[in-house]
RNA sequence: GGGCGAUUGGCUCAGUUGGUUAGAGCAUCUGCCUUACAAGCAGAGGGUCAUAGGUUCGAGUCCUAUAUCGCCCACCA
């Protein structure tokens, strides 16, 4: 028998070692339908976030879901080497011991790093076990391991010789901490305090000077010109002209070009092709020398004459200082303005004209636009509003910038020799090759990860089979890096869509509404809150409290009364099992009105609910199942069959019902409906591999419904009734039936009388039931005040519908099932108000 | 500048292809230790659905503006 208090801690001991033993959560049963999701690979930087716990959850559930609707499910575990997080991480780590990268070397840096992957690794699977994840852990994959090495070689390779993949000079996001080029998509923009610096730039032989405006006075040793707007009055007839350099002393060239804007600050734009993009443009369209100042660590080089050396702000800070004193500072001006920083090491990227690998992104992203068009192929997003970030981003996007200067990652498949380059999936034949240093952006591995981890392009069983993948569950922020990335790779070389549906979630946020932060201190760790209320509670409340694709405020005092939602189950559970222990076998042949009732209730809840888990709308599940467990079986339900407990229809009713319900909220709390299904008299080997319910027309008893439905409300109507009018202790009850659930669940077995009594009558009525009840008391002003206004909202709402129904308009273009259920429901009022006031 | 989302009782959120008394949880008030559960039970109060127009027999829902908040992308010399 189960405990007397639901204990979160005690139920969940055990039970997922259980689960793993017997192999259920392996795939492989090939006379069913397969049934696939890859999952999104978390970091291998550290520990699982509440984001995870939900994302990871929502897999679960479907997963479970559809193992439990009898497909063959393989949900497909793994981790991400996360090249630049990873290494920065790493990297920390050895600064602490003192030691560096560069002077322990490739190799011994390597092994740091998987030293560290390892221990990480042990870390998810703790906490993916924590959370009751039915991963396949026998599928289980690495970003980084030897499989996708292969992938990720033979991609590489295929897309170079294609010329997909070009290796070129351009200005790229420098992040000078981790010393590495990386994506736009790996820049965040922020708004910072900084500065218009308003300097002098002397025309050649005269005292005139053009007013040259800029927010990065350290990069002005890298100016090869000066950009006026050709249409400019001020200045269009100093095009041709030269002006003098500051500081450096060297003439350079004063350009027309478009780039400068006339309205916006001087109208007058230093121009330095290596260390902005724009300016890098401007320099291909007029032919400009590119200048090279900042050193890769963010320091200034040999061309910033006597600042070399310096940090490029300490520069800026130095040189300002000296400009001011050469009266070549004309004023400061304060702004606020939007910088770059790395996403990783949040340091100011640094506009960095280099060589680097990039995909050449027209050709894929249209293609998957193209694909988009296609309802048979397309991914489908839940909900369908994300499609449009896919379409808008894949329409309108820059080449991938894939190569990283970093040494933790897959390292870039091409060799030199000379001026000679090679590209292959294995070092060229002959002497004096040397691979590139670099390693490709994790995304790029990661972008192979639906299919390259189920064997391609090597050892296709599992592809086979399972790919192109059911659904992928993810976060809309990560559309871009990620969703997008696996739709062309997986196009191009596939030839299908990655997964066919893809639910997006939001973020979660603290209870005011902030993202959570390590630096705000607002973050909340979720085996905190699984040893504290239990993974079953979690992930009820993560992944039923919002609606598809909104962000979730994390409020623990809805996780407690999550906990209380749990709690009673526990005890409906009690109920049941305390009164059917000696039930042989489920039999519904002979059940009363109130087992019908029931039956009817769950049969119409199970289709509901699984309308709603096909869509993954699970918010719309939990409404269901919570308002039909707490409201239906345990307030109404088991309160009635108490008086009906000895009758096998009963009993078996309750257990059919529990059952059902075990099932249903198996998938969100796999846990708890695991211990309880394991104490049921009848059942299956175990619960997350039995069969999920399905909708039974045969136990639909209209009619015993209705009568029901309609007991209830005459119960609550005269529980109302009673308390509204103070009535306590001793009453009498006339009323017009012997129903036994009426008298029973408002006990007036001995109150009632076939008499009019002379005493205040208070009377209570439905469509079929009517009563008074009989009690000494004198009417004060304020209970005929609610006879009253009881009477008025009625005489209203009669009002109201008549006019409804003499409404013409409405009549002839309403359905028509819902004019009869007007005129229905009018005569029901009418009767109810000739009740009350006879 | 382009796009997206939100705005519904004190708080957090639902609200299906428009269907006529707008729901839930928490909080509040009243009364109950009723043998599954006081982490509970039985009741109650509380919303002109951001604003203004429009379409419709009928609008929280569709259309057009506006306001406030938030997010994404682009630009920012």
């Amino acid at each position: 028998m189960l405990e007397k208090k639901y204990d979160h801690l005690m139920v969940e001991e055990g039970v997922y070692d259980y689960w793993l033993s017997h192999h259920y959560f392996e795939c492989g049963d090939l006379s069913k339908k397969p049934y696939a999701i890859v999952i999104p690979p978390p970091n291998v930087t550290g520990k699982l976030h509440l984001g995870h716990a939900w994302d990871t959850a929502l897999q679960d559930i479907i997963i479970r879901f559809k193992r439990m609707q009898g497909y063959d499910c393989l949900w497909l575990p793994g981790t991400d080497h996360a090249a630049i997080a990873t290494e920065a991480k790493v990297v920390n780590r050895l600064k602490e011991k003192g030691l560096n990268k560069y002077a322990m070397g490739r190799e011994a840096f390597l092994e740091e790093c998987f030293k560290w992957t390892e221990e990480h690794k042990d870390i998810i699977h703790e906490q993916w076990a924590k959370l009751g994840l039915s991963v396949d852990l026998t599928k289980e994959r690495f970003t980084l391991d030897k499989g996708m090495e292969k992938a990720v070689r033979y991609v590489f390779v295929t897309l170079y010789n294609k010329g997909l993949i070009y290796q070129g000079e351009k200005i790229i996001n420098w992040d000078p901490v981790a010393k590495t080029a990386l994506s736009n998509e790996e820049v965040i923009y922020k708004d910072v305090k900084g500065a218009f610096y308003h300097l002098k730039y002397f025309i050649e032989g005269t005292n005139d000077y053009l007013e040259v405006a800029t927010t990065r006075p350290e990069t002005l040793f890298g100016d090869t010109a000066v950009a006026v707007n050709p249409n400019d009055e001020r200045y269009k007839d100093l095009i041709g002209k030269k002006v003098i350099l500051p500081v450096v002393g060297k003439l350079i060239p004063i350009i027309g070009d478009e780039h400068a804007d006339p309205s916006f600050g001087t109208g007058v734009v230093k121009i330095t092709p290596a260390h902005d993009p724009n300016d890098y443009e401007v320099g291909i369209r007029h032919n400009l020398e590119r200048i090279i100042v900042i050193n890769e660590d963010g320091t200034m080089n040999e061309n910033a004459l006597k600042y070399k050396g310096m940090d490029r702000f300490l520069c800026r800070k130095n040189l300002i200082k000296d400009l001011k004193e050469e009266g070549i500072l004309i004023k400061i001006e304060e702004i606020t303005h939007s910088v770059g920083h790395s996403e990783r090491t949040d340091a100011m990227v640094e506009p960095y004209l280099s060589r680097q690998w990039f995909v050449n992104m027209k050709d894929l992203s249209r293609r998957v636009v193209e694909n988009q068009k296609n309802k048979d192929t397309k991914v489908n997003f839940i909900p369908p509003r994300f499609e449009k970030i896919m379409n808008n981003w894949m329409s309108d996007c820059h080449d991938w910038c894939i190569s990283r200067q970093l040494w933790w990652g897959h390292q870039i498949p091409a060799w030199y020799r000379d001026d000679e380059v090679y590209v292959g999936m294995d070092a060229p034949e002959g002497e004096g090759w040397h691979q590139d240093k670099d390693v490709l952006d994790t995304w790029f591995s990661s972008a192979l990860w639906p299919f390259a981890t189920m064997g391609w392009p090597d050892n296709l069983d599992l592809y086979n089979r399972y790919f192109p993948t059911n659904t992928l569950v993810t976060g809309y922020d990560i559309i871009f890096f990620w969703v997008c990335r696996m739709t062309f790779e997986s196009l191009e070389f596939t030839g299908k869509r990655p997964f066919e549906k893809c639910l997006i979630h939001g973020l979660i946020r603290d209870k005011e509404g902030r993202k959570m932060s390590k630096s705000l201190g607002n973050g909340v760790d979720p085996m905190d809150m699984i040893s504290k209320y239990g993974a079953d509670a979690l992930r009820y409340y993560l992944t039923t409290s919002t609606a598809p694709g909104m962000d979730l405020r994390f409020d623990e005092e809805k996780l407690k009364s999550t906990w209380n939602f749990i709690n009673k189950l526990w005890n409906a559970s009690r109920f049941v099992l305390m009164n059917i222990e000696n039930l042989k076998e489920i039999n519904l042949t002979k059940i009363n009105k109130a087992d019908k009732w029931i039956l009817t209730k769950l049969n119409q809840t199970i289709k509901d609910v699984t309308k709603y888990m096909e869509k993954m709308e699970f918010n719309n599940v939990n409404t269901i199942i919570y308002a039909f467990i707490w409201n239906d079986f345990c307030d109404n339900y088991i309160e009635m069959a108490k008086f009906s407990i000895e009758e096998e229809g009963t009993k078996s009713t309750l257990l059919y019902t529990l059952t059902c319900i075990l099932k249903m909220l198996h998938p969100f709390m796999p846990y708890v409906t695991n211990v309880i299904y394991d104490y049921l008299p009848l059942k299956d080997e175990n619960i997350m591999i039995s069969s999920y319910p399905e909708y039974d027309k045969k136990q639909i008893y209209m009619e015993d419904e209705k009568e029901v439905e309609e007991i209830i409300d005459f119960v609550k109507s005269f529980r109302t009734t009673v308390k509204e009018n103070n009535i306590v202790g001793n009453y009498q009850v006339k009323i017009n039936s012997q129903e036994e659930l009426i008298i029973n669940l408002l006990k007036l077995s001995n109150k009632i009388t076939d008499k009019n009594l002379d005493m205040t009558e208070f009377k209570v009525s439905t469509k079929n039931y009517e009563a008074i009840i009989y009690y000494e008391k004198e009417l004060t002003e304020e209970d005929i005040r609610l006879k009253e206004k009881q009477i008025n909202e009625l005489t209203l709402s009669i009002k109201k519908r008549e006019a409804l129904l003499n409404n013409d308009n409405f009549t002839s273009k309403a359905p028509k099932d819902l004019v009869l259920k007007e005129k229905q429901k009018l005569n029901d009022e009418k009767e109810e108000l000739a009740k009350l006031t006879s």
